[in-house]
DNA sequence: CGGCCGCTTGAACGTTTTCAAACTCCGTGG
DNA sequence: CCACGGAGTTTGAAAACGTTCAAGCGGCCG
């Protein structure tokens, strides 16, 4: 536990990288840094509670964060995840709401934390800032309204190949065609929007039908093509 | 129809009630005022389309739009209504992205046209519009994670109660306690995400049940609290 | 008056969920 | 080192839910 009890690198907590940054000035930069608070964080942690208020927003630097609703006696739906180069929170900051999520870390995680007034701020003063993060919570809505209507009409078949390809493109395929993250498969169900047994059931007849190989959570994709008809886009 | 031949009034053309205009200066109001076109519009008529490209965006005065997409064949999936006081279309110009819905008049309008480059010149000179839309767009996305989940995870039957609430509390009851708002069933079924006939069927069970009265279109809600409950909120 | 569109109902069908039970894997403690 | 316990996975069978198909009705518009 020697990583958990220090503080990361400078390099560690290096927000360069990150695309909402780009058109700060030097010097608001420097605020940013000067205000960020980077830590590691330890896989099954929670980051913020859906319906508490958020003291500010998280930049991803490394590792993944799973982001959910709580439904129906507490079944958890999940909504996003985030990875390198994602921010998460800022949605209610912005819309001075209470948090409309949870989120939970996924796999261990270097993050950097900055509080809710330096988002404002920056907002407020550095107008091309504005725009990206006003463009990213416009495409995160389109995409949102994009699930809505495929949860409303597909099968739950369509959408666990349409899930499988979403995670394909976002957490890429290792060298051995294995999807890079690791989910239950209750975590899978709970993206799709379904029963665990239906998941399990499912992928074993993707299996069957030569779209994939299974080998505990490992899921290695081997007819890409197919399970993009499969989805039907 | 002397009135779709016509241009409507300066007091119909007014967006001094828009919430997210009030933050404007004197100067940039003249400026919106000076780039608006204002138009009657028919029933059934389109006013964008999902893949196109958006050359600005629409400031609601009267009438109601629908907006949906369209699905797995050709099947519609409604996201929202706008009525006076709604903007649409803003979206897909400040994501830079086509529209990812169709607009479509459900009630005779009168709205207000604003060109794209105006909206990204406000956004960028004027912070406080700038945060006001932003703003707006998060408690969408907000809105719309909470649907997806209740999509996901209620039954038919919950979701049509959650929906006709939805409608109540925004186009109100009328002095009878009719919904002011008229959709077929198969609208209806589109903002649910379910068939006609489970719609049709589960209407006339509320009925049954004392939740609400019909009449053709007209819907009359009776129990409110029950209908709630149905909801599960 | 005819035809079309929307509404309604019944019945059969298919999909998905639920419940129950058993199995596997893995880490912990005896 | 092995037994134990727990969480996650798998399978089967039954039940619930919702869709689809088919048919008939009713009202409105041309």
């Amino acid at each position: 536990m020697k990583r958990s009890a220090s503080i990361p690198s400078p390099e560690e907590c290096s927000l360069d990288f990150h695309p909402i940054f780009i058109h700060l000035t030097e010097e608001e930069m420097e605020w940013v840094n000067y205000e960020k608070t980077c830590n590691y964080h330890k896989r099954g942690e929670h980051l913020y509670h859906e319906g508490g208020r958020m003291a500010g927003f998280y930049c991803v630097n490394t590792g993944i964060v799973k982001i959910y609703k709580t439904g129906i006696d507490g079944k958890e739906q999940i909504i996003a995840f985030a990875k390198k180069g994602d921010i998460l929170g800022y949605r209610s900051i912005l819309s001075s709401e209470s948090a409309c999520t949870t989120a939970k870390i996924l796999e261990d995680a270097i993050l950097c934390f900055l509080p809710a007034h330096l988002l404002i701020d920056l907002v407020k003063k550095n107008s091309d800032f504005s725009f990206e993060i006003m463009k990213m919570a416009c495409q995160e809505l389109g995409e949102a309204n994009a699930y809505i209507t495929d949860i409303a009409q597909k099968t739950v078949r369509e959408r666990l190949a349409e899930v499988l390809i979403m995670l394909k493109n976002k957490f890429e395929l290792d060298e051995n065609k294995v999807l890079q993250i690791s989910l239950t498969r209750e975590e899978l169900a709970n993206i799709v929007g379904t029963a665990t047994e239906s998941v399990i059931r499912l992928l074993s007849e993707f299996k069957a039908d030569g779209l994939l190989d299974l080998n505990g959570r490992k899921i290695k994709i081997l007819d890409l093509s197919k399970l993009t008809k499969l989805a039907s886009f």
